[in-house]
DNA sequence: GCATTCCATTGCGTATGCATTAAATGATGC
DNA sequence: GCATCATTTAATGCATACGCAATGGAATGC
């Protein structure tokens, strides 16, 4: 796949971006905002006034963000918002514990360099500081940045991108999980054990311990969504 | 109230089958016919014709088959059927790898008796008569159904569609790579191993197995296409 | 001959209108 | 009262219309 290889005018360039693509964006952050709260049905004509355009832009919007798991198109009663189970996290954090393996692994084979792990301590140093400040908004952002990168640097883009579609699934719940949990201080040793197994370049290092952490990080979480019995509803 | 409402005749069920759910079936399988090779540029309104109906299903349809990466929208040039390198190959078969092995992980700790993994046995007798026959196109369909069913098996929703929607896109190239490689011989004995492993409830058995089963025949795909320069253009 | 600008073409994004049909409500018979 | 059927309502699926903007080519200037 060869990308677009644009020199980019030393403008900025003007973006018209079209309303389907707004639409898009709008839809997906009210939906993380809680603004279209989970388990709500929607008409295409509201949503289109809401945002002030016509059906036709939300119906393709609505369309992606079905085929990405947010949505569910049920013929005549409106758009609803998915609502997660407890199974749902369950299968979630599965494929998210063997794809970040794997990226894990094949960042450990790549043999990036200390610059190019930056980013990755970086999130780590972020964590820390922010446990430190009992500060859950903070860790979590760092969390993220911590995940993604890994999974960047993994290199797979269809990893990428699947991985980025199930963390978006979660997102939503977060705010809530994330106040239930315990304070996930033993979290970060778990995090630079990776970070030097891929430092290393030891693959198998790296790809155990980070399954391991994430099943733990699994099991404590979908223990919680049980006994608190919570739906996300 | 949920009873049957009507005797309805004796036909099964009429279909009312929309279209854009017609343009979604057929798109699909003119891709997998080759009817629209790889590479080839596609106008909305073109397929519209071809499909006997107006530019909305098939817009909507294309925007699905996008997002299921078989298709790649372009502006002005029409629709594009995403071609795979090498190394699109590489990123598919480690997702799959990876996925597969969870769900082989999975069935083993299901505890399934012998009658529902029957059909996981049956298709691995087929493999064996269609490698005895030297009937490629048997074998690939009984190796379709052995990893299709496992995946079942695993009982994750979200592993199925994903694992789905990857061998969807390889899919297309195997008409390619089953004449390229050398006769799966050895490749049911894996398979073997990874069904007894689910009956006797050994979980990690049956990932490691089917793991190390799943990256060779990725290593030697790889290796081909590499090889011979293809690009499924 | 080459480059630049202008114009015509046309594919796409979006809006709109219409027909279908599912759901809801009311009517009718028992 | 209850259930079945008819009628109404309205959301969706699809067709169609239209403006914009990008592309290719012609025309003009050098």
């Amino acid at each position: 796949m060869q990308k677009d290889i644009k020199p980019e005018l030393s403008t900025p360039v003007e973006k018209p971006i079209s309303s389907s693509q707004r639409a898009l964006v709008e839809l997906r952050s009210k939906i993380f905002a809680g603004e279209l709260a989970a388990g709500s049905d929607h008409l295409e004509s509201e949503l289109a006034t809401q945002l002030n355009m016509s059906r036709t832009p939300v119906r393709e919007a609505v369309l992606t963000l079905e085929s990405q798991g947010l949505l569910e198109l049920r013929p005549r009663k409106g758009v609803r918002i998915v609502p997660l189970s407890a199974d749902d996290m369950a299968e979630i954090y599965e494929v998210l514990t063997e794809l970040e393996s794997l990226a894990a692994e094949r960042a450990a084979l790549a043999a990036y360099d200390d610059a190019e792990l930056q980013e990755l301590a970086q999130a780590i140093d972020d964590m820390d500081v922010a446990i430190a400040r009992d500060d859950l908004d903070a860790w979590a952002e760092a969390d993220d940045r911590f995940h993604t990168e890994l999974v960047r640097l993994g290199g797979n883009s269809r990893v990428i991108s699947i991985v980025h579609m199930m963390s978006d699934q979660v997102r939503r719940a977060r705010t809530t999980t994330l106040f239930m949990r315990p304070l996930p201080t033993k979290s970060n040793e778990d995090h630079r054990k990776v970070l030097q197994a891929i430092k290393r370049g030891d693959g198998d290092c790296a790809r155990i311990t980070h399954r391991s952490h994430r099943r733990e990080a699994k099991k404590i979480i979908v223990e919680l969504l049980q006994k608190h019995r919570l739906r996300f509803l």
